[in-house]
DNA sequence: CCGTATCGTGCATACGTATGAACACTATGC
DNA sequence: GCATAGTGTTCATACGTATGCACGATACGG
């Protein structure tokens, strides 16, 4: 059924190592031969077989993205440039998205059937890191990191929250409310972490009753602000682990009928395209999504090619975004 | 570097195709022999090799599955059920995400390293499906479908859409405008055509001035509608050829200060879960996203397996799902 | 006690590509 | 006119798994 190089050589009347060299483009091919071999393929609707080059050359050309939810609004931000700068690199992507890393471990990730992985959803008590390590396939941490040492591309967040808890503070806040991400992600702990550092620098408290903590996701935010209304005396800000929690608070803010920002005030982070929606208007803390994404796949690239180097950190630094869910607080 | 049957094999003392055939559950291999190559393979930590397997067997159970663009918040709940029932099904995902068809044809898919296509985002137009078609790659059309017979998971859109037009004459609007999708995909049209065919029917008319198309994202519905709003006299009720159209167009009418429903009604098309959030509160057309999905999935898997079946083509039927956008028409 | 099933395993090989090494062949220099 | 260098191609083989076929071992019936 396949038309194989063989069936190519045949054609062009030559072996079938010369067709391979001569469509890799090996300079020692001639050009009249290359010519042949050219329009034989070109006539015999030619492509290489993936599985015969993987299994020569041992490399797949293949990368392994690892993701929880895609429909999380935030996610296909991620995937979507880093697929295409992958494909840039010469790569391919492989999305495997699964409630818990622990799933795709050994099997999936370990067949050779992809020469890297990236993880955007570790979380720290993950074995995964530290088991991908042990068996020398290279990755990288996008988004989020842990412990196991590796190639990251990461935002400040501590810096990006700390900026938030100024803002705050210097608007006059002081019933502070947080809904933050998992306490077992880099990026749940650290913009909590990042928060509180601040907040606590300018003496404002953050106790435990108006604290909230949960996936990264609208249903978080949303009905973890519906409880955080019924706190008395009512907070009169509330910081969001990241857009989507804010636009799951900013919603039950509204079918409270709490009014944003007069009587509350709401902060996301990451600054995905939906903040800027009419509807939404959300002040946020920016960074280069895609110049994240596309920096890991730089970075595990140059892994896979030189798999010796020193690790490598890429830092993305955030800015507050002011738009229009933020205001003074409301006199008690 | 990596561990192969043949290691296993020595280890346990017998022979590599032993080792493949107790691994693989060949009933001929004796327990006791299966025992002790189960053994050796956890010894060693081993995995079969996808590339030597797939060479083999002619077969890598992966898919390829096309979709246009993630960061459209539609395309994720088609994406993830489909990705769940492949696994399920004994397959993995490839994704190719890319504007064009017509990029991705040759080489990408026809490499042997997918065993079938899923053409989530095909124009009418579009070359792929007949070139699969003469290359023998099996594929299904998800959501979308051309001229290429092939097997199809589908909403039968021209009844939605008629169940919209119905709706909005029977609340006596008769400025009606449509903000629809591309006239080169199926969904497009047949939304145009099931919503032109049924207004006929009641008596209304829709004008090419208060029609626009566009790709199925959120800054064609707020584009356009910016622009209908300009149209004297300005229309009573938009149809939108999906929900994010209709967020975007949502957005606009806010932005401009006109007030949903009361002024101006807007209905979506396939209910994905933002347009129940509280700051939409969409009125559309639901049907079965997820179900759908898993259908593409399977049939695509039962081509595979018989390639010489009869073709199947499974069609939903939608229902109107009444929220908070649509109202009687306002007096003149 | 031998022939014959039956069962379990090994042998040989296929799958398709890539690549080091060997081998022709031509051109060059003395 | 012969050794030498350089060029272009073929030969042989590796990569890792799966599978048809042959074969050895065991059990069983006659």
């Amino acid at each position: 059924m396949g038309i194989t190089s063989r069936d190519v050589a045949r054609l062009a009347g030559v072996s079938q190592p010369t067709v391979s060299r001569a469509l890799r483009g090996d300079p020692r091919i001639s050009a009249e031969t290359r010519r042949k071999v050219k329009e034989a393929a070109e006539a015999l609707n030619y492509v290489p077989s993936e599985a015969g080059r993987s299994l020569s050359t041992r490399s797949t050309k293949r990368i392994g993205v690892l993701v929880t939810d895609l429909t999380n609004p935030f996610y296909p931000h991620l995937v979507a440039p880093l697929h295409d700068e992958l494909e840039r690199l010469g790569y391919r992507m492989m999305l495997f998205t699964e409630r818990s890393d622990e799933v795709i471990a050994s099997e999936r990730l370990l067949d050779r059937s992809i020469d890297g992985v990236v993880l955007t959803t570790t979380t720290l008590d993950s074995g995964l890191p530290a088991e991908l390590r042990r068996r020398r396939l290279p990755f990288v941490y996008l988004n989020r990191e842990s412990g196991t040492p590796a190639d990251a591309a990461v935002v400040d967040n501590r810096h990006g929250a700390g900026l938030v808890a100024r803002e705050l503070a210097g608007l006059g806040h002081t019933r502070i409310a947080g809904i933050f991400g998992p306490d077992e992600t880099s990026t749940g702990r650290d913009r909590e972490y990042g928060f509180r550092l601040a907040l606590a620098e300018v003496g404002v408290g953050l106790p435990e009753e108006r604290v909230r903590r949960g996936p990264f996701e609208y249903a978080t935010g949303r009905d973890a602000l519906t409880e955080l209304l019924t706190v008395d005396p009512r907070p009169t800000a509330v910081f969001c682990g990241n857009d989507v929690i804010a636009l799951g608070a900013l919603d039950a803010a509204l079918q409270a009928g709490v009014r944003v920002p007069d009587e509350l005030t709401v902060i996301g982070f990451d600054d995905i395209p939906m903040a800027s929606w009419t509807a939404f208007q959300l002040t946020t803390v920016r960074h280069d999504l895609h110049g994240m994404a596309r920096a890991a796949a730089r970075l595990l690239v140059a892994r896979i090619t030189t798999p010796d180097a020193d690790l490598e950190r890429v830092v993305y630094t955030p800015e507050l975004i002011l738009r229009r869910t933020h205001a003074p607080a409301p006199p008690d």
